[in-house]
DNA sequence: CGCTAATTGAGAATTGATTCTCAATCGGTT
DNA sequence: AACCGATTGAGAATCAATTCTCAATTAGCG
């Protein structure tokens, strides 16, 4: 998307920069910093747009509020902290999915959710 | 949990019965067959009581809203029909998560969700 | 059968996430 | 610098899921 403003600037800068998917208020309050005053509905419209063309990606798991995070486009899945609620990406996949499937189901996608302590909630 | 009344005794079985994980909205139409005027607060009130002594369990995946399935203790994942939107169970699991955890993380539980197209509806 | 506490149904209320409304402000031209 | 459409912020509104309120009904016991 064409950034036209400051606030979507630093919206898009700010989410690049904190690097793992986070809640759109997360993301209003890291982004305040360089944009005061900044609203959430500008978050949530930035979010909208960015989903849109595909540059970030919503992720809804379990027991966690809606996270987004920006496309990378490899194939990956999620950790999320029980302790910190901060969701993290992981790379790689076990695969062997397809085999779970009673017959006659087909797969088009799979999502993988790992829970637990991160690093720094362990330490 | 004891069963005072029919409604619950209706909500169980009923549940019980449709074999997979269905919503609160699916459990109120299922059971009102025999319980007839059942309230949607009374299948909630009984959903919740259920999932507090273990008998039941509550699921939530990212693009349906919530499930709720009999415990069976055993270990699976489930199906979400992108189709007709009905959630199922799947057995087995591929396993090898830990292997994703980055340093430090440790892995409590996982979940599985496969997307695609069940039986019936690619028929 | 009669009593009391628990449960129920209907609809209002709440909750959390998200979207809308609208006046003020901004951004990119002329 | 002046203009005009797009964007913004604040708060109201919406939406879906779930819970609450309360009067009426029911279950279980003496």
């Amino acid at each position: 998307m064409q950034l036209k403003t400051q606030q979507q600037s630093s919206i898009l800068r700010v989410l690049e920069h904190l690097g793992r998917p986070v809640t759109p208020q997360e993301l209003l309050e890291a982004a305040s910093t360089e944009s005061p005053g900044l609203g959430q509905a500008t978050v949530y419209r930035a979010l909208k747009r960015l989903v849109e063309t595909g540059e970030v990606r919503k992720i809804e798991v379990a027991g966690v509020s809606p996270h987004y995070k920006m496309e990378r486009g490899n194939h990956h899945h999620f950790f999320v902290c029980e302790s910190c609620q901060k969701m993290f990406e992981l790379d790689g996949c076990p695969g062997g999915f397809r085999k779970l499937l009673p017959p006659g189901f087909t797969m088009s996608s799979h999502e993988v959710i790992i829970y637990g302590t991160c690093q720094s909630c362990a330490a």
